[in-house]
DNA sequence: TTCAACGTGCTAAAATTTTAGCAGATTTAT
DNA sequence: ATAAATCTGCTAAAATTTTAGCACGTTGAA
């Protein structure tokens, strides 16, 4: 899935070839076979080639993920998942992406208040 | 797994209740055997019980956990991320959690400083 | 101490997934 | 048009996971 996910779509062979300890190229045919009856994938025809794609869209699924993560991994606490991100992609987060999330959080700041003026 | 990470340990039957859609109690048993063989789990007896619990801290877990999500639902971005975070525990953010987040970013920033000035 | 409750080790069957490989269709290049 | 390369559909065997259940040991209460 997160395969697919990354690439919005994947035929099998990409599939398989993005996973490092990938199972036999048999297997993952069967295995996108099985996800779609379980509905999690849907595919296409296109050049003759199956191109498979989530059911669910790519926002709506990272956004469960991530709050799924966060409850796992940070006792639900944003704050905390943040620190993690930032300490992890520390060297790569530009000032620009700063400025950004910066302005994200006044923004939520905002967003807030007015809530609580109500 | 994430049952185990996100209580840090448990039983068996502990990780049985906590999945709603979870297999059978021998299927748990069993799964939890096979993770132990594989490397991914431990586990101690405890008054007579098998007590598991994962064999990589759950900081480590999250990190790597975290820097893959980002990859995979957020082309890397990590302030794609933090919008994503934001805008699902919106609601739930206090003024004291956005301060926090805002603090690591000042830090984040002065950190990226120092480094760029040598 | 005795008993009930519970958890483990074990086994064997059932269900599912993984594997390999072939025939036929489609695409691509010659 | 032909040939080579792919990819699918299919099948059947192998491997793995899931299931149920029993004997045995431990715990905790009566």
């Amino acid at each position: 899935m997160d395969a697919i996910y990354a690439r919005n779509e994947a035929t099998a062979a990409q599939v398989h070839a993005a996973l490092p300890d990938a199972p036999s190229y048999s297997a993952i045919r069967a295995l996108l076979r099985i996800l779609e009856d379980k509905g999690h994938l849907q595919h296409r025809c296109e050049k003759g080639k199956y191109i498979y794609m989530p059911r669910q869209t790519r926002t709506a699924a990272g956004k469960s993920a991530l709050q799924r993560l966060v409850e796992t991994f940070f006792d639900s606490s944003a704050p905390k998942a943040v620190a993690a991100l930032l300490a992890t992609s520390d060297a790569a987060l530009s000032d620009q992406q700063l400025d950004e999330i910066s302005a994200m959080i006044t923004q939520a700041r905002a967003r807030r208040k007015r809530h609580e003026r109500q």
